[in-house]
DNA sequence: TTAACACTTAGAGTGTACTCGAAGTCAAGA
DNA sequence: TCTTGACTTCGAGTACACTCTAAGTGTTAA
């Protein structure tokens, strides 16, 4: 697969899938003789890894941390080490979030209340 | 309050309110006659409220959106529009943290299966 | 065969949200 | 009185994560 393909099925930019080859968030990809990249299994799924790691709002610095230690044999622990990490971290997103939520809930629902009471007329 | 009781209350830097009252993300403070910051009540209340809907990732630009319309008559429907876009915006964040995470903890999983079988006498 | 277009690298530029530095004012304690 | 320290403004600097540009190569369709 040719780096617009991926880019297409995976709605990231070429540039964005460059750039997090060049800074390892993914690994390296494989290329043809002309030195065009052409995307394997593996390499679509660290691609697709990326994407739902990143806009859950992980950081790249933990991914690409994660993918130096993936190459290198007996650093399991390591690596569950950041995904335990990333996962609080998430954890405390997920909290602040649905406090916020319920927070604007209760706010657009004041709004809506004085809205009603204003322009009685728009039910009608 | 001045603004070093109030930073240590809502634990955000007394640079980030000085420069949140700056760009309008939260409205002017009052100041003493020496011109030094005296929050009151609803002062501190802006930052309260701007700093829960920061760290749930609401953009600056929405919320100074919001604090200006909030001192114009008749803009009711425009400031119940933003904050339902916003949450609409959160509602995204949270499916996606969601996923993440349930993916995070079936890799956590994983790891601390295969780190089961290669540690047995961790457990002895 | 030549134009159009996708690809390559390396490095510079951008947007968002702070964060810091400089220069100055003011009040309280040694 | 002098120093310490918190405050002020305003503009510059920083961190993060892209995003774009330039210069060049390769492939395909007219």
């Amino acid at each position: 697969m040719t780096i617009k393909e991926v880019s297409e099925k995976y709605d990231l930019s070429a540039d964005t899938i460059r750039y997090y080859e060049r800074i390892g968030l993914i690994p390296h990809v494989p290329r043809k003789e002309n030195g065009i990249r052409d995307f394997d299994e593996a390499a679509c799924g660290w691609v697709e890894f990326s994407k739902c790691m990143r806009s859950a709002g992980v950081q790249v610095e933990a991914l690409i941390e994660y993918v130096d230690l993936f190459f290198k044999e007996g650093t399991e622990e390591a690596r569950k080490d950041i995904l335990v990490e990333q996962r609080a971290r998430l954890q405390e997103q997920y909290e602040q979030l649905k406090a916020t939520m319920e927070r604007l809930d209760y706010k657009i629902a004041h709004y809506e209340e004085i809205m009603g009471k204003k322009c009685p007329n728009l039910k009608a």
